[in-house]
DNA sequence: CCACATCTGTAATGATTATTACAGAATAGT
DNA sequence: ACTATTCTGTAATAATCATTACAGATGTGG
C-alpha cells in the first residue's frame, strides 16, 4: 500500500489547499465577477482541467473559496462570541475585527461585502452565499447575546434583535470605512466611540 | 429657426434623461461588472450606436449615472445636513436614509455599495468613483458637524473627524442590513438605538 | 509488465463581451 | 432641390468568457 487510500490513477501532484487559498485571495479582492477562470488558472498555477476536476465549475469553487474564508480568516468572529462576559465580547469583537481589516496579505475588508453585492442574474447565486453568510454571522451574534441576556449581562429592556443588527450594522460599517481606505489608528478611535456608546 | 440650437443633422429621437434614468437603476442593481452593454441596451431601449454616440463608452455612461444618482436621488443626505440643529441632522440623516433604502422602485441599497467593491483591474475606474463619492459624502457630513461643533452643539471633547467616521459607518451598516433583506421597521428599531446612543 | 484509472496540458468550443463599420434615414442651411 | 451633417439600426469585429475534448503522462492493482 502506497496509501493514497486505494486510489487508482495518476495521483494530484499539486497543493489543494494552496491552490484553493489563492482562489480565495483572488476571489476576496475582485469578487465573483470581477474573477475570471483565466485568472484563477494563473493565481493557482493550475490549468482549467485540474481546476474543474478537483472543485468543480466557478461557482463551485467560490463555494468552497468562501467556505475556506469563513472556517479560516473569519473565525476571529467566533473567538470573539466566545469570550467569557459581554463586555469582553464586544470589545473582541470590535478589536478583532479592527486588526482583521488591517491585516497585510489581503484586501482591507469583508470577503462577504467585497464579493457580490450588485451582480448579474448570472453571479446571483454568489451573492446569495454572500448574503446567506452574514445573515449567519448576525445569528451567532444573536445566540451569544441571547446568553448574555439569560445571564443578566444584557439588560432585559434592551431587544436582542436590535442589539444584534445595530453592532452588525456598525461593524459593517467598519468593514466599509476600511475599503475607504481608513487607517489602523482611524479604525480604533471609530470603534473606542462605538464602544464608548455602548457603555464600555 | 426650428430651433435646436443651430444644430444642423439629424435630431437624437429618444428622451436622454429617460435613457440615462434607465442606465442608472441597471447599474445600481447590478453594478459596473455584472451590467452589459446588451442589458443596457434592452433597458434604455437603445442601440448600441446611439448609446455611444450620446453618452460614451461603458465607463463614461456609469460616470454619467453615478453623477445622475448623486444629484438626484441620493440627495437626501444632503438635505439632511442643512437642517438647522444638530440634532435634527443627525435625526434627518437617520431617518431619511431609512426611508431611501426602503423605498419601492430602487434597490435597497446604497448604489455606491453595491456598485462596485471588489472587481476585476478592468472595472477599477468605477471602483474608485464609487470610493470617491462615499469620501465626498463623508466630507460633507464633516464640515457640518464642524459647524455644529463651532456653535456649541457638538462638545469640544469629540474629535469631529471620529465622529464623522462613526456616523458614516452606521448609515452605511444600514445599507447592507437593508441589502440583507431586513425590513423597514427593523431598520428603524436598529437607527433608533443608534441615536439613542447619540444621546438622542 | 500489463490493463486500467486518473490527472495534466493544450487547444478548441460556442457564447458573450465591449466596441465599431457602414448603409440608410432625417434634419439644417443654402 | 441639394448638400452637409448627424443620428439610427444592423451586422460585424476582435477579445474574452466559462467550459470541455482529447491526447499524453503517471500512477495503482494484478
Amino acid at each position: 500500500m502506497k496509501t493514497r487510500n486505494g486510489k487508482k490513477g495518476r495521483p494530484i501532484s499539486f497543493d489543494k489547499d494552496a491552490a484553493l487559498e489563492a482562489a480565495m485571495l483572488l476571489f476576496w479582492e475582485r469578487g465573483f465577477e470581477g474573477t475570471s477562470m483565466a485568472d484563477l488558472t494563473q493565481a493557482m498555477g493550475l490549468n482549467p482541467s485540474s481546476i474543474y476536476a478537483v472543485f468543480g465549475d466557478k461557482h463551485a469553487l467560490f463555494s468552497l473559496a468562501v467556505k475556506r474564508y469563513i472556517d479560516g480568516r473569519a473565525q476571529y468572529a467566533t473567538k470573539a462570541l466566545r469570550e467569557p462576559t459581554l463586555e469582553k465580547v464586544v470589545r473582541a469583537l470590535f478589536d478583532s475585527t479592527v486588526a482583521f481589516l488591517t491585516t497585510p496579505g489581503h484586501p482591507p475588508t469583508c470577503m462577504t461585502l467585497a464579493g457580490a453585492v450588485g451582480c448579474s442574474v448570472d453571479a446571483a447565486p454568489a451573492r446569495d452565499i454572500m448574503t446567506e453568510m452574514r445573515k449567519q454571522n448576525e445569528v451567532a451574534m444573536k445566540e451569544r447575546f441571547l446568553r448574555a441576556r439569560k445571564s443578566g449581562e444584557l439588560s432585559k429592556d434592551i431587544n436582542v434583535d436590535d442589539y444584534t443588527r445595530y453592532l452588525s450594522s456598525i461593524l459593517a460599517g467598519l468593514s466599509i470605512q476600511a475599503a475607504n481606505g481608513s487607517t489602523k489608528a482611524e479604525l480604533k478611535r471609530t470603534s473606542q466611540m462605538a464602544l464608548r456608546h455602548l457603555g464600555y
